[in-house]
DNA sequence: CTGGCTAAACTTTTT
DNA sequence: GTTTAGCCAG
């Protein structure tokens, strides 16, 4: 098992090291020589080089002899993962120059929980009464089928109205993920909700009932059945077992399930290594708590190490003392102030100017002219709370010629069109997921949802679905359609095409769906072209399926998605998506109180304190420039009546005027000389899993 | 049963 | 500005 060490083992060259500094160094060296050396915290302030970090102590913990295959790596995002295999790679190949040694190793056990959590399922899904041919619901498949079970259950015609089906998702999502009861979830976050809760707790039963009947998993099953495993006795030593080290960045952003599933992997703590900061905890609406972090070192005994990361490379000196003074209104955390050895005599900016049309007009004008000044655009970013705030400034961008993608928000995957292809090939690789089988059957004229029930129920009740499906006698208005839908069924069954030729059978057959139910054909026919080019990077249908729905492809730009990979382009991204980036100029739109902090998040002290973290979080990716900019004035659309309104918003709460003089004030478009600033003022099998989840809800 | 219509409610961040 | 529930004609 150890070939590829043994040659090192004798005398480990850790040279490598030396490029680190000495507390970086003691966490990459953390329980050097020891078998499984006890569990480590480190705390890695923002820019402090916790990526290079991690990725030594993995290659250190493969030059002292480890191996590859026996590490659990787990990121945020699959880039993430992605980014840290390079890395590590790159360490072990330098060394691997110098040494003779074997290629560099790849990590085949690295990516997100989520990921991984699919991965370990569907291999020991036999052992524990799961279909091994499972497909994934993303969410809103989920929300669709919470929605048909509602309808079961006859909860849509009460005289009140019975929570949305998004909703009913949020709040069940929330208490899977936080472990909490459902009275505790609905008073903390949904109290609008609470006159529901015998309904909910009936409708979460017959949720989770009809998930396995169609066998399928949402997001959090892959959590949650991964944990119930992890608590069988035998099975879940023997998993554990097989990771002699478990490595979890952006630790911080963990849920409760994360962290139960990570502590029944290594209940004595032994082998494990955790990485975060829980100044830049940002997930929280996901379920995510900072007592993960915080409780980290006493969950065991003796206590874990915890090692402080302070020194930023990143940023320069004003840079950090305005994060700093923005995070240090916060009342909790591990003490620590960044400081960093870039000194620059420039302070951040704060931008204040009329509305969101000067704000895209002066971002647009300062990115053009730092790229006069030599930065790339690529080394340069607009970060904003909320997906929509940069609609104006893309336009702009657009009118200039200036290119650009986009992160976070909404992504083609999720457009309607390409969720209805998507939806014949889950269809076929699983004929019990209703959902998919519903959104497809609705896509022919005169076929409704009885209809659609009707067909479904006779499939499922048969041992052959595609013979069953023909057996079905079709509506009058679609007999035609109905028959190559039965044959394209039938073929993607049978596999009687390779992938990725399958999605090309399928996408033949919709077509002339497309274009009978949308206006705009053309262009959504050109995202089902590029669905097709993504579809040809991966080996099989179930690897297609299973891996975009959890790891979709992220970025959207004005070219649907295609990556313009050689040419240089703008990131616009939302902060929640530039987590653990950095450039070399960054913009912030709209630090407004209502955006940062968002009204839809302005409820709690918590949610303050988020909220405030991400506006940190936001700050601290910038290297040499920053502006924070601050509209007087921005419209809302909320109104279905009475035509756009705006609001006088006020600077963000997060730099009160005692913090404005870390910052360099402008007023954008500047006065005539002599002038003040105008707008200045700041203004069984062995274990049965399946009944265990459904006695949750008993 | 389906599908087109109107009225009313909702609106963030993501695996 | 978008989604959803309910109504009614064919």
């Amino acid at each position: 098992m150890n070939a590829v060490a043994e040659p090192i083992e004798r005398a480990p060259d850790l040279g490598f090291l030396d490029r680190l500094n000495a507390r970086q160094r003691a966490a990459a060296e953390h329980g050097a020589g020891e078998e499984q050396p006890g569990p480590l915290l480190v705390i890695a302030g923002a820019g402090s080089g916790k990526t290079s970090t991690l990725a030594h102590r993995v290659a250190a913990l493969i030059a002292r002899g480890a191996d590859p295959r026996e590490m659990l790596l787990l990121t945020f995002s699959r880039r993430a993962a992605v980014e840290m295999t390079r890395r590590v790679e790159r360490i072990v190949a330098a060394m691997a120059r110098t040494r003779a040694m074997q290629a560099a190793p790849s990590l085949p056990w690295a990516g997100t929980f989520h990921a991984i959590g699919a991965r370990l399922l569907r291999e020991y899904a036999p052992r524990i009464g799961l279909a091994p041919d499972f497909t994934i619901h993303d969410r809103e498949d989920s929300a669709d089928l919470i929605n048909l079970v509602r309808h079961e259950l006859a909860l849509s015609g009460t005289e009140k109205r019975f929570p949305l089906k998004g909703t009913c998702l949020a709040i069940y999502s929330k208490t899977v993920n936080t472990e909490q009861p459902l009275p505790a979830v609905l008073a903390e976050s949904f109290p609008w909700c609470a006159g529901w809760e015998g309904e909910l707790k009936r409708l979460f039963a017959a949720y989770v009932e009809a998930k396995q009947r169609h066998q399928v998993l949402d997001y959090d099953d892959l959590l949650a059945y991964w944990a119930a495993m992890m608590a069988e006795a035998p099975l879940g030593a023997e998993i554990g077992g097989r990771f002699r080290h478990v490595l979890v960045d952006e630790y911080q952003d963990t849920n409760r399930l994360q962290a139960s599933v990570l502590l029944a992997l290594k209940p004595d703590g032994r082998g494990l290594t955790v990485v975060g900061d829980d100044a830049q905890a940002i997930y929280s609406f996901r379920g995510a708590t900072v007592r993960n972090i915080l409780d980290f070192p006493r969950q065991f005994e003796p206590p874990a190490t915890v090692v402080t990361l302070e020194q930023n490379y990143r940023s320069t000196q004003p840079i950090l003392d305005a994060s700093n003074a923005v995070i240090g209104q916060a009342a909790e955390g591990f003490g620590k102030r960044l400081f960093s050895e870039r000194e620059s005599s420039a302070r951040p900016l704060l931008v204040s100017l009329a509305d969101e049309t000067a704000q895209a007009r002066y971002v647009v004008d300062q990115v053009l002219a730092r790229r006069e000044e030599g930065l790339r655009l690529r080394a340069q970013a607009v970060l904003f709370r909320a997906s929509h705030h940069s609609l104006q400034l893309e336009l702009e961008l657009g009118r200039r010629n200036v290119p650009f993608v986009k992160f976070g928000g909404l992504k083609f995957l999720e457009a309607a069109h390409v969720k209805d292809l998507l939806a014949c090939l889950r269809w076929a690789e699983n004929p019990r997921d209703r959902v998919a089988g519903f959104r497809v059957l609705l896509l022919l004229p005169g076929v409704g949802p009885k209809t659609a029930a009707r067909t479904l129920e006779a499939i499922a009740a048969s041992a052959d679905p595609a013979d069953a499906f023909a057996g079905v006698a079709p509506p009058a208005a679609c007999a035609a359609d109905w028959k190559s839908l039965v044959a394209l069924f039938r073929a993607l069954r049978g596999r009687s095409a390779a992938w990725p030729a399958e999605l090309a059978q399928a996408r033949l057959w919709y077509e002339p769906q497309l274009e009978r139910i949308h206006d705009n054909a053309q262009a959504r026919m050109a995202d089902l072209a590029a669905l097709e080019a993504i579809a040809a990077t991966y080996p099989s249908r179930s690897r297609f399926l299973t891996e975009l729905t959890l790891d979709p492809p992220d970025a959207t730009s004005d070219e649907a998605g295609v990556p313009l990979l050689d040419e240089d382009y703008l990131t616009l991204s939302t902060i929640h998506s530039a987590k653990g980036q950095e450039w070399g100029a960054v913009y912030v739109l709209n630090a407004v109180d209502g955006c940062i902090p968002s009204d839809m998040a302005s409820g709690t002290p918590a949610e303050i304190d988020e909220e405030r973290r991400l506006l940190y979080v936001a700050m601290t990716r910038a290297r040499d420039h920053l502006h924070v900019i601050v509209p007087q004035r921005f419209y809302v659309h909320q109104q279905a009546a009475g035509g756009d309104r705006h609001v006088y918003g006020a600077r963000t709460r997060f730099i009160p005027p005692s913090l404005t003089g870390l910052f360099e004030p402008r007023a954008w478009p500047e006065v005539a000389a002599g002038g003040a600033p105008a707008a200045a003022q700041p203004a069984a099998r062995a274990v049965d899993i399946a009944a265990r989840m459904r006695e949750r809800w008993r």
